[in-house]
DNA sequence: TTTCATAATGAAGCTTTATTACATATTTAG
DNA sequence: CTAAATATGTAATAAAGCTTCATTATGAAA
């Protein structure tokens, strides 16, 4: 109910079982969110056609204690400019417009990924992967990229890691599996065959089976430890976009538990790679150009 | 001066140089801001203990045109509870904490990004991306992953294009270019020398350059056509985190250009393309487990 | 140290804005 | 077609924010 604590897509999905007052006000605001959360609440009346009270009435309907409320919250939904709702790019775009939408629909994505982040579940995977003799990343397609990466970071622990994208490879791999390594399938669909089969290879050969997926889909069922995510939205239909981003910060986060769980020893491996990288590098030679 | 349109980062900007009232105001604000988006302005001047025209004066002094325009002002700065200041990890979080603060990261890194995309310089990337008889994408390290995701998407096209890493392998296609091949260099550093030798390599075989790189790095300086993005924040001294992630969204904005500038028959070959992915992938067989 | 000028702060009254209470109109069900 | 419920608007009330001006603190020059 009050859960969605954006007004936008609220008042959207409002907006059917609406009264003729309510909607003309609802209409006002979405037209132009920036400019409501700049009106008085008589302004707002005007533009929309409706007595004051009106709005007041509409603001406490949607959950908010007053007007003064309802823009507070309002603003909220408003990241910067960023539309809560997914904001589909098509064929009348510009590149004055495109662009902002791409961003907007990620930053989106990465906030809904936020609320509903599974603390529990990203622990647990933080404990295999710590305890792990060996890990294997695997994703095909767009989480071919997204596995490359989590190997570029784990490998920077002790830990063996490879990642692999050929499935032949990958069920010999998964069924030549052992307790001790750890599997990481990624696959935004989860419907992936060649994955799902080698993840229900490997569970039984009894190594750990991790998977980022779509909650519910095959892989997810045949997972130990699932970093489960919304289910994509229409913008992901001609490519992945936004859940391939939501991946790669959960990696992020899976990198980041693991070397909090190994403490200061770890942290201090971590700045020495880094530093045996500053040989490769050209002088720094920038001119600022703000302050 | 007022294109920093975040109010906590702007406080904190100016915190020494504030007078007594308006420091203890910054405080009660900075400590918990979520509290003053709903706070009166005279329950905020109570508990910074000064007076409420003090605290209207501070909010003027900071852009706006009075304290509900701060208060609106402020709530952006709070995009559902994402603290716009860069939240650095440490030894001491915990699974309760540290996954968010990396989210927020991310969301702040592409916000910064979304304020400052140079709108022209995608415009003509893509247009050379568009008129490409061949693209090659490069990419080390952090940057590899993000090489091969952008050859994963723009292999849709029917332009060829192709993704290294091995810097040999680098310097032969670079030196061997001509005119109508793009090479994209993704660095975040723009200071890996393999990459800058190999762009100005490139560049004088007569091929178009463009490169995902920090503004005016050595490969900046090398490329026709520099996507530069502001330079790495302290996060980024491990593993760098947010910056790939802006080139992944970057490249979306690559690929959704092009596709917007080939018009329809593209956007038809794209849909070809996913529907050939469909036998791969088992039944869908989702429990839903909200409405 | 004193004096003067400047800046910072707070008190009181004033203006704007939002809310409530009530009356009127509109819809909906019987 | 009527009656109840709902929706909407008017006007009065209350709350919040703003401005003016007097007071106090701060700092530089004599």
């Amino acid at each position: 109910m009050t859960n969605d604590n954006n007004v936008l897509t609220q008042i959207q999905a409002a907006l059917p079982g609406l009264s003729k007052s309510d909607t003309k006000i609802a209409q006002v605001v979405l037209a132009d969110p920036e400019a409501a959360t700049h009106a008085s609440i008589a302004l707002l009346a005007q533009q929309a056609n409706v007595s004051e009270p009106s709005v007041n009435r509409f603001c406490k309907r949607l959950g908010a204690t007053g007007y003064p409320d309802f823009k507070i919250w309002l603003a909220r939904s408003l990241v910067a400019g960023v539309r809560y709702i997914s904001q589909v790019v098509d064929p009348q775009d510009t590149v004055a417009t495109y662009p902002g939408k791409l961003v907007d629909n990620t930053v989106n994505a990465l906030l809904l990924a936020r609320e509903n982040l599974p603390l529990n579940i990203l622990e647990e995977a933080v404990a295999h992967l710590d305890a792990a003799n060996r890990i294997y990343f695997f994703g095909m397609g767009t989480s071919a990229a997204v596995a490359q990466d989590a190997e570029h970071k784990f490998f920077r622990f002790q830990t063996p890691v490879t990642t692999h994208t050929d499935p032949l490879m990958l069920r010999m791999l998964a069924a030549g599996g052992c307790q001790g390594d750890v599997f990481v399938f990624i696959s935004h669909t989860g419907r992936t065959e060649a994955i799902v089969d080698a993840a229900v290879l490997a569970a039984k050969s009894g190594a750990t089976i991790i998977s980022l997926t779509a909650q519910g889909s095959p892989l997810a069922q045949a997972s130990h430890c699932v970093i489960g995510l919304e289910a994509s939205e229409n913008t992901e239909d001609y490519l992945p976009m936004t859940s391939r981003i939501v991946h790669l910060v959960i990696i992020d986060i899976l990198v980041t538990g693991v070397t909090l769980k190994r403490g200061e020893p770890c942290i201090e491996h971590l700045a020495r790679m880094k530093e045996s990288l500053l040989p490769t590098r050209l002088p720094l030679n920038r001119k600022r150009t703000k302050t």
